[in-house]
RNA sequence: GCCCGGGUGGCGAAAUUGGUAGACGCGCCAGACUCAAAAUCUGGUUCUGGAAACAGAGUGUCGGUUCGAUUCCGACCCCGGGCACCA
């Protein structure tokens, strides 16, 4: 190596010794325990943003630091390649999806390997390939075939502009992102994974999940919203079929003073047939109906109908509402309100001055005043005849019994969960392998003729898919009966690709439906890095998938990620770089100036993975500078001259201590690379002990070794995070091997041996000097020792000396009053 | 409203089991080298007072436990994120 620093020059060769030693290659029979090493794949937008680069150094740092520990290391690498942005793309600038998202992924690869992640390449795969989307679809039939895939009609945002159906986030103002029109609400048939089927399970595994952060977890439990309640029928006169509505607060059914159905509900309907001034507010309901984040601004409106239900219990009639805010897709679309003990109802009461009645009466000192609002915790029974001075709990219990005697009440536990919505009208995407026939109805794709290939030699005309005047690939023979059919022309959700991928580099060549055996050695993911904005939908959606594929016998564990770290955002001016808001941080012009280890240094060294940070330049620029002091500081040892054997005996007292700091250093670091996760603090301690280095005078050859020992550690310790210049300054100190083969160092516990100590002393728990004593000093020495400091005299004078605390190794603590 | 995080110098942060608050870095200041600048090196850098030794204050606010609290407990304030007419 040349005697000056120069990054580029630096990681290509290192990068081309790690091609030629082959690495990063990943075989079933390694030596070690196996270690899933995975970052969530990006979607090839175009060029990495800094989001990236500190996602997947934060996956390469925990690799590396793996494979230093004699773990069987596997880190791959693939590509979200179906989506969007490569329609839009395609839509402006005439550009095929196929071949723009090609040229990103090359781009974007190359990059990567400048950045030299240790990755397995052979393992890449895009999910764009047919070879694998094929497997995709295969999958979705076998569910099909067990009842867990249905198509069913749905309301959808439309946009009549770009005839298309529009998700909720790009309904901005209830109109289309693109095109500006009136979104409308539109029902169109879907289909659906019946995610709700695992509800249960995806809940209460979330418990064992020791390895995942509470946030995400919490985040879960919140979005899949289990409660326990029970379903309530109320009789209609003149009908064989009652108004059935769930309830949490069986507590306050003697408080029911009226029910509210949602506008799609039969028995509005049925109302509106009978009275004009249902029907306009039913009318107004479904134009309303836009988006969902415009739902909850909607004031709370309503009007009543001429129907009346029986009250279950007391027998009396209670009126029924058409209300707005009753949502046809939760529990039954009805509700009973119960205005003294519920504040929506409370309020929908004052309005339509509907009676308020208490059931139910504080048992501490909680306020209840229902002139100012609903009182909604538990208590005490009250006005509610046989059930009156029972507890909210007992009386849950009783009314939900009582209920069930009479064939009106049953248990249900009710989810907040949609089922999974998998159709997308669009054209960059899997094809869903099905048929219609007017004779057989819905025909899956017989296997044999999968994977259904999406056409790519496609024309755009407007924004709507290609695929859907596309005569070729739509009209197709009924495998059933013969006859013309036609074939689906939606593609899935791009979320039904992510949410498998992580077992398909196990084995990304299968052609044995839809991964093999390899797969039940490397999943599940041992450790799982990705940005804090897929912790609810993607890692849902694997999760679930993952108990699919283990219900089809072919995975063979409950969980698909072991471990997850989730990323904190990378902010510039306050604002979230990401791909969305169009400000893309460019870490390449800081990759040409300063080089990869520089970049990766100052990334990980700026906060802590979990937490969001605001991105500087000056930051990569100041670990610039520590690579190339690493680099002189070795360089310089190196004209010193050979060294011996270090032998402990012979370190002069600058030596044993540089060596302290040495072993100390592994020790801390070993900790926050395994446990803790904080590689900010190894790059500090890494500091340090260069600082050390630098600060060390040394006395004699024997300290010359330890000196060459401290700067061997800081290369080893610092190689996960910047593993180029690691490795060249390595080389240049003798060692023939690649670092990434190298085992991660003991820790001499005989070199963590003081045999003098610093001790703080303290008066009243406030510093006031410091002495040096010997390790082994008694507490009759030390706090003779203590005493005699001059400062601690001037505390102490003239004052009883109450208690002496000690702290060994730490400090002593005088108590004077 | 409910559920998670978080609040420490000019800035990013550290303090792992209740034991020296501010490690490490950025920035800034001073010095060395230089005709000069850049680069590099050395020293300083929580605030207030002081030449210094040292003293006082200090981890969002108020209170508690303790010889001792950034750390534990209680109440509150603020910031970030998630969910939200979910019955």
């Amino acid at each position: 190596m040349s005697a000056s620093y120069d990054p580029h020059v630096v990681e290509k060769s290192v990068q081309e010794a790690w091609d030629e030693a082959g690495a990063f290659r990943a075989g079933e029979s390694g030596a070690g325990e196996k270690f899933y090493c995975l970052a969530m794949f990006p979607y090839p937008s175009g060029q990495l943003h800094m989001g990236h680069v500190r996602c997947y150094t934060l996956g390469d740092v925990i690799n590396r630091y793996h494979r230093l520990k004699g773990y069987n290391v596997m880190q791959p690498m693939g590509w979200d390649a179906f989506g969007l942005p490569a329609e839009n793309a395609a839509i402006k600038n005439g550009i095929p999806p196929a071949s723009w998202t090609r040229d990103n992924i090359d781009y974007m690869r190359g990059q990567m390997q400048s950045l030299g992640f240790g990755i397995d390449w052979s393992r890449e795969f895009a999910t764009c390939d047919p070879e694998y989307y094929h497997w995709e679809q295969w999958f979705f039939i076998r569910l099909y075939e067990k009842g867990l895939v249905y198509r069913k009609s749905s309301m959808v945002n439309w946009d009549p502009v770009d005839q298309t159906v529009l998700a909720n986030e790009q309904v901005v103002d209830g109109r289309g992102w693109r095109s500006g029109a009136p979104v409308e609400r539109r029902e169109m048939p879907q289909w659906f994974l019946k995610i709700t089927d695992y509800a249960d399970e995806l809940l209460d595994e979330l418990d064992r999940l020791e390895g995942w952060p509470e946030s995400v977890k919490s985040m879960q439990r919140n979005w899949i919203g289990r409660s326990e309640g029970i379903d309530i029928d109320f009789p209609v006169s003149g009908s064989q079929d009652p108004l059935t509505v769930y309830t949490t607060r069986p507590d306050t059914l003697l408080g029911s003073t009226y029910v509210a159905v949602a506008a799609e509900h039969p028995l509005a309907r049925r109302a509106a047939e009978r009275n004009p001034a249902v029907a306009a507010f039913v009318d107004k309901c479904r134009n309303m109906k836009t988006a969902e984040a415009e739902v909850a601004t909607l004031e709370k409106e309503g009007v009543p109908t001429d129907l009346s239900v029986t009250h279950p219990l007391t027998g009396d009639p209670v009126p029924v509402w058409v209300a707005n805010f009753v949502l046809m897709e939760y529990g039954s679309g009805a509700v009973m309100s119960v205005p003294g003990h519920d504040q929506r109802d409370w309020e929908f009461a004052r309005k339509y001055g509907i009676p308020i009645r208490q059931v139910i009466e504080p048992t501490g000192d909680g306020a209840c005043d229902l002139a100012e609002a609903a009182y909604t915790d538990y208590g005490r029974l009250v006005n509610s005849g046989a059930y009156d001075g029972m507890s909210s709990a007992e009386a849950f219990e009783a009314i939900a019994s009582d209920l069930a005697a009479k064939g009106l009440g049953r248990r249900r536990t009710n989810y907040r969960l949609r089922d999974w919505g998998v159709s997308r009208q669009r054209y960059w995407g899997c094809p869903i392998p099905m048929i219609h026939c007017d004779a057989c109805g819905i025909v899956p794709v017989p296997d044999d003729d999968l994977p259904v290939l999406l056409p790519t030699d496609v024309k755009f005309e407007g924004v709507r898919s290609p695929l859907t005047t596309m005569e070729s690939f739509y009209k197709v023979k009924c495998p059933g009966c013969g006859g013309d059919a036609r074939r689906e022309t939606d593609t899935f959700d791009t979320f039904m690709e992510s949410s498998w991928y992580y077992a398909r580099f196990a084995s990304p060549d299968a052609n044995r439906p839809m991964v093999d055996e390899r797969v039940d050695y490397w999943t599940p993911v041992d450790h799982y890095v990705g940005g804090i904005e897929h912790a609810i939908l993607h890692l849902l959606y694997a999760r679930f998938y993952h108990k699919l594929m283990r219900d089809h016998g072919l995975v063979h564990s409950d969980e698909p990620f072991t471990r997850l770290l989730m990323l904190g955002m990378v902010l510039k001016d306050g604002r979230k770089m990401s791909k969305s808001s169009g400000d893309v941080g460019d870490p390449q012009a800081l990759l040409d100036k300063y080089g990869a280890d520089a970049v990766r240094t100052a990334m990980m060294f700026a906060a802590p993975p979990d937490q969001s940070f605001e991105w500087s330049e000056a930051g990569v620029e100041g670990q610039g500078r520590f690579c190339k002091r690493l680099w002189n500081l070795v360089h310089e040892h190196l004209e010193g001259g050979e060294v011996p054997a270090l032998d402990p005996a012979g370190l002069s007292d600058a030596g044993r201590a540089l060596r302290r700091k040495t072993h100390e250093t592994i020790a801390r670091a070993d900790d926050d690379y395994g446990r803790r996760l904080m590689f900010n603090t190894v790059v500090s301690a890494v500091h340090e002990l260069c600082n050390a280095v630098s600060r060390t005078e040394p006395g004699n050859d024997q300290d010359r070794a330890a000196v060459r020992e401290a700067l061997k550690t800081a290369l080893l310790v610092l190689s996960p995070i910047a593993p180029h210049v690691t490795q060249a300054l390595w080389q240049d100190l003798g060692e023939s091997s690649l670092l990434v083969a190298c085992r991660w160092p003991a820790v001499d516990d005989a070199a963590l041996v003081q045999d003098s100590v610093e001790l703080v002393v303290q008066v009243n728990g406030k510093v006031r000097g410091r002495l040096q004593v010997a390790q082994d000093a008694d507490e009759a020495e030390l706090r003779e020792l203590a005493l005699a400091n001059d400062n601690v005299v001037r505390f102490v004078a003239g004052k009883t000396v109450r208690k002496v605390i000690t702290v060994p190794g730490k400090l002593i603590n005088i108590v004077v009053g």
